[in-house]
DNA sequence: GACCGCCTCCCCCGCGCGGGTGATCTGCCG
DNA sequence: CGGCAGATCACCCGCGCGGGGGAGGCGGTC
């Protein structure tokens, strides 16, 4: 059983997640907050496997609640959940230590996957090249980007990356030298915050910049 | 504009797939065959870009026309279309040189990107992979798979692949010695028929057999 | 008992990959 | 004009990866 606290400052959209997560009957909502201080209390006493954190809260906020959790010995992973792809506030809050974060629009499905996941593993893989791709979903060919991290070109590479081409390919496609696509590639992954192409890939479907049928 | 033409033994798929296609303005279905002797012939005088064909079909099958087709010089794209998962033909069509294959449950907007998928690249990617891999979608750590030519073991160590571990952090997660997981993973590929990891990784997202969101 | 598939581990070899650093050229912006 | 970001290419280095073998144990089938 997945034990889980919520975290938000709407009364609705606690009751709205405690209604999809109790749907699955593998997940159990201990405790609910409404603001990043009572988050950490609530979180010392409840040790509760995994916590959604609204990140816009009044008084202590969810990048500095996240921070204060993740101090814990052995602390529950923490997803963040947001309004707005666009939201700095995430950003940070991935770097105070959140495992991923997840749009309110989200489906319930998603919801209750994304629990499960950050409970088994240690992902929503890659939260914060995910979170770096999701605003660069746009131009298939190399169009105008915008909030992206990544550049037109390094985007056109990532795409074909993503296509399982080695660099030299990825060259020959774009008729590059390898040394500037191995330039390219190198940005990407500094820029998404990975460690190989193989998890740059993974990023790039977890966040849709290509998507799978 | 991107040249399609039809085979199928029955004028309702054909009708179907006619009107699906055309409904993007990209597309033009510019011929129809109901086997494969009729095909040959067809491709050959009209030249087309993208051939949708079915596999089972009375006389010429989709298998012996796609090697035919695949012959040419300048041929097109030949994309297989099958009714069911578990379809041996499909396999041997991919071995004659078939781009890729599509399930007819397929939605209308799978068939349209799979047409400008294969006339752009040289994708539906892996198709051979993703063939091996969709029959064996099923248990998540390590449950009873069958028509999958990867053993449980094979396919936890997938899973991991597709995860974005190394080989090393793979031996770890399992209890495993690097040189074991090396063997899966060389297997893998070699089942799989992809040349790395990353494309391995590919595979196993296109296939279903791990999934974003 | 012989056989085979699966899992486990081992060695060698070549190469692609990723990190670090630096260079040049372009175009944009203040 | 100077500054800066993007794009291009370069070299060095270390290592993970993948291919080619081989080998032993274990549990099934014939």
């Amino acid at each position: 059983m997945i034990t889980v606290v919520l975290v938000d400052d709407e009364p609705l959209v606690r009751s709205g997640l405690r209604a999809i997560l109790e749907s699955a009957s593998d997940i159990t909502v201990v405790g609910e907050a409404d603001d990043g201080a009572a988050a950490h209390a609530l979180v010392r006493s409840l040790r509760p496997d995994v916590v959604l954190m609204d990140v816009r809260m009044p008084r202590v906020d969810g990048i500095a609640a996240t921070r204060l959790i993740v101090e814990l010995d052995r602390p529950p992973a923490v997803v963040v959940v947001t309004t707005f792809e666009n939201d700095d506030y995430v950003y940070d809050a991935l770097r105070a230590g959140a495992r991923g974060f997840l749009l309110k629009r989200a489906s319930a499905q998603d919801f209750v996957n994304a629990v499960r996941t950050v409970h088994e593993g240690d992902s929503l893989l890659f939260p914060g090249a995910i979170r770096s791709l999701v605003t660069a979903v746009g131009a298939p060919g190399g169009g105008g980007l915008d909030g992206a991290r990544l550049t037109n070109r390094e985007a056109e590479v990532l795409r074909l990356l993503a296509g399982g081409l080695s660099n030299a390919e990825i060259a020959d496609e774009i008729h590059l030298g390898v040394e500037t696509v191995r330039t390219h590639v190198g940005n990407i992954l500094a820029k998404l915050g990975v460690r190989d192409r193989v998890q740059a890939v993974i990023a790039a479907y977890e966040s849709g910049f290509v998507s799978s049928r």
